[in-house]
DNA sequence: CGCGGCTTTGATGTTCATCAAGTAAAGTGG
DNA sequence: CCACTTTACTTGATGAACATCAAAGCCGCG
């Protein structure tokens, strides 16, 4: 479930300035007193779609998965959430209940923010209120940037994307170990299984990444980046 | 390239309850002072991928297509935005250029709204500031639940479920136009034109719509909902 | 050790894009 | 208004891309 920890005060938090620049001490000690931080390991339900949203979800570490039951046995993956991400901060003001699942796929540490806290500074700080409406507006134009890129691909360019995004945007190395099982990949770019391991295994013959179980590297970015274009 | 019009006071508009209830007297008068309205038909483009943003659109009546360029011969449409939309809301406030083409796919009256306008209400109005976040939320939710259902679906499926969605959430009647061509449902929906077609007349065929040119009626729409659902 | 989950490879059939060709509809200029 | 051009629509045939089915190897864990 996740386990609550006391260490830190939102004012001597790493990420005060990039997200609460606009608050001043009054409002940052009013923020502080309505957070919670959690930690949770990988693999923990963080919340089940369907749980009423009392909070904003501040992704201090770790990586999350937002995902969704489709049917009984399949799931699909809408994103997948960085550090310094919100999370659900979009369904927290048109929302009463998550849409999807949030599970953490690396150990995590998650600052929950109550919605009314925000509400209300937002109501009285028109600082904070426009900054909070661009972190919103950003967060979703990537998500939905990131799904109509793939929409057209074929496999060996949606394989070749989201490797790339893993190593640029997620890790910043061309190193790195997969979070996630070649299934979930699957359930994150819309194709099955096999044809995820298949792919990368193509990849692999063609000396463009190194496999070595959840570690992969990626050897030949230029020609990943062409597929990823061109498929 | 639309024609601009001079008819209307904010205050007498029919929808200024929906989306500005949140404003005074004060507060709306600001905001008369700052909105222009246009008229556009149908094939009209609003305007162009990476024209800068300086407005708020708020679509008073008609459709628009929110399309983007992928190459030279081909281009997708995300997103068809209905009466009451409020448009490129979310990139006015995380981008500096619009991400999308927006095209008039029936007569339109849209107000637009200088986002300097918007940026000094929601500073200075606190209700005003969660009522544009709320719709900003709504507006970018809709937008990603109708990629994500689609993302899964078969080529029926996506059919199905768009022919449902113009019936159902645009037009609020079996019966309707489509405002688009087989070529921009394809757009829309990721796939091809000949596939568009054949799989209309098949559901003709099939005694599930009726097809005279534009004109479409959805004769049996459990079975229209069942092919979505499972297809 | 054996069980269950994840991974891998191969074979097969379905779904879909592509190519080709023809028809209808809509705009254009004389 | 009619010949002409262009654009949208339609149908069929073919092959490529992909899902599905089947089976086996691997690996961690009780």
């Amino acid at each position: 479930m996740g386990t609550q920890v006391n260490l830190s005060d939102c004012n001597i938090c790493n990420f005060k300035s990039l997200f609460f620049e606009s608050l001043q001490q009054d409002g940052l000690a009013k923020l502080n007193s309505c957070k919670a931080q959690f930690e949770f390991k990988k693999g923990d339900i963080i919340c089940n779609e369907g749980d009423t949203i009392g909070s904003i979800i501040f992704l201090n570490r770790g990586l999350i998965k937002l995902h969704k039951k489709v049917s009984e046995t399949e799931s699909q993956i809408l994103s997948i959430a960085r550090p310094m991400n919100f999370i659900g901060l979009l369904s927290v003001f048109s929302k009463e209940k998550f849409e999807y699942s949030l599970t953490a796929i690396e150990d995590s540490s998650v600052c929950y923010i109550s919605r009314e806290c925000i509400i209300n500074e937002i109501s009285t700080n028109g600082k904070f209120a426009i900054d909070i409406i661009t972190k919103i507006s950003k967060a979703s134009d990537e998500v939905l940037e990131q799904k109509f890129a793939l929409s057209k691909k074929r496999l060996r360019g949606r394989i070749a994307h989201i490797l790339l995004d893993f190593a640029e945007n997620i890790y910043n190395n061309y190193e790195f170990d997969l979070p996630v099982s070649r299934s979930e990949i699957s359930e994150l770019i819309d194709m099955r299984t096999e044809n995820v391991i298949r792919i990368m295994s193509e990849f692999r013959t063609d000396g463009i990444i190194r496999i070595n179980g959840h570690n992969i590297e990626i050897l030949k970015p230029a020609i990943l980046r062409k597929i990823s274009k061109s498929g």
